[in-house]
DNA sequence: ATTCTCACA
DNA sequence: TGTGAGAA
């Protein structure tokens, strides 16, 4: 073909070409993604093919992949598409990890600031029950909760009316609020009596919070969002996974706001 | 300016 | 996932 030789690089020279060090070359190769050839002296020579895997390699790396992902990506034939939306997901779930942290430590300081000076031991206690909630596992489940939902749902509306919702709550704020509301609930679903007052004060509460999006959602798209969660639910329950809510201090809720609208004491 | 191994972060 | 030391 071409009129030029290969050309062969020693380790100082690949590793300046590629931009890595020569300790690098040689983690990779220990780990099995590059194989230079050997010179009679047993240095190491890196022709076209090497250096070409190198590069690749590099940029992997650069994405933030580890060298084990990069070893089966390189082996493979993979498309880019499909090593970009991997990575995607990674950093996502990393970027979920980041903003239960902020999540706790804003709870943290709000207690702080009301006086309330927390131990270690209440800290530790409280990154268990914020921390060690599955992300993957939520949105699993959020994202089967919406692909439910659009399938009854030929206008649209439904679907847009969650998003509506879930942008509504994504602040760090609402986030906060929202635990604590989840925490008082399962307070009241301990004591288990769906007729209480304090049960039946929580929900006119509650709703009173979410008027707004009741009035904007037809009658049949809120049926059609609460079957896709009841479908939703029943499935994740099926394979076992973990929620990061419990579903019973729901139903309790549920159960209470029946009961109301049963003897005419809601709207 | 290289090889290898080992300890260390 | 690399780095630095030390011997060859």
């Amino acid at each position: 073909m071409s009129g030029e030789k290969e050309q062969w690089f020693g380790p100082g020279e690949t590793a300046r070409r590629v931009g890595v060090t020569t300790k690098a070359l040689r983690v990779y190769e220990r780990e099995g993604l590059v194989v230079p050839h050997r010179a009679e002296s047993r240095w190491r020579l890196y022709g076209p093919t090497q250096i070409a895997r190198l590069h690749q390699i590099v940029v992997l790396r650069d994405l933030g992949l580890s060298l084990k992902s990069i070893k089966k990506l390189v082996g493979d034939h993979p498309r880019l598409r499909d090593i970009l939306r991997l990575q995607r997901e990674t950093l996502e779930s990393q970027q979920d990890k980041i903003k239960r942290a902020i999540a706790i430590i804003d709870v943290a300081l709000c207690q702080i600031h009301e006086g309330r000076d927390l131990s270690l031991d209440e800290l530790a206690i409280l990154t268990k029950e914020t921390l060690m909630q599955q992300p993957a596992d939520k949105k699993k489940f959020l994202a089967r909760f919406e692909a439910l939902i659009a399938e009854q749902d030929p206008t649209g509306q439904a679907s847009r009316t969650f998003d509506e919702i879930k942008k509504e709550y994504d602040g760090d704020a609402h986030k906060v609020a929202l635990k604590a509301l989840m925490e008082e609930a399962s307070r009241l679903k301990e004591v288990g009596d769906v007729n209480s007052e304090a049960a039946k004060e929580f929900v006119r509460r509650v709703r009173s919070r979410t008027a707004g999006i009741r009035r904007s959602t037809s009658q049949a798209e809120q049926e059609l969002i609460r079957d896709a969660y009841t479908k939703t639910l029943a499935e994740a329950q099926a394979r076992s996974e973990s929620l990061w809510f419990d579903p019973a201090v729901l139903e309790f809720f549920r159960q209470v706001a029946q009961g109301m609208k049963e003897r005419g004491e809601l709207n």
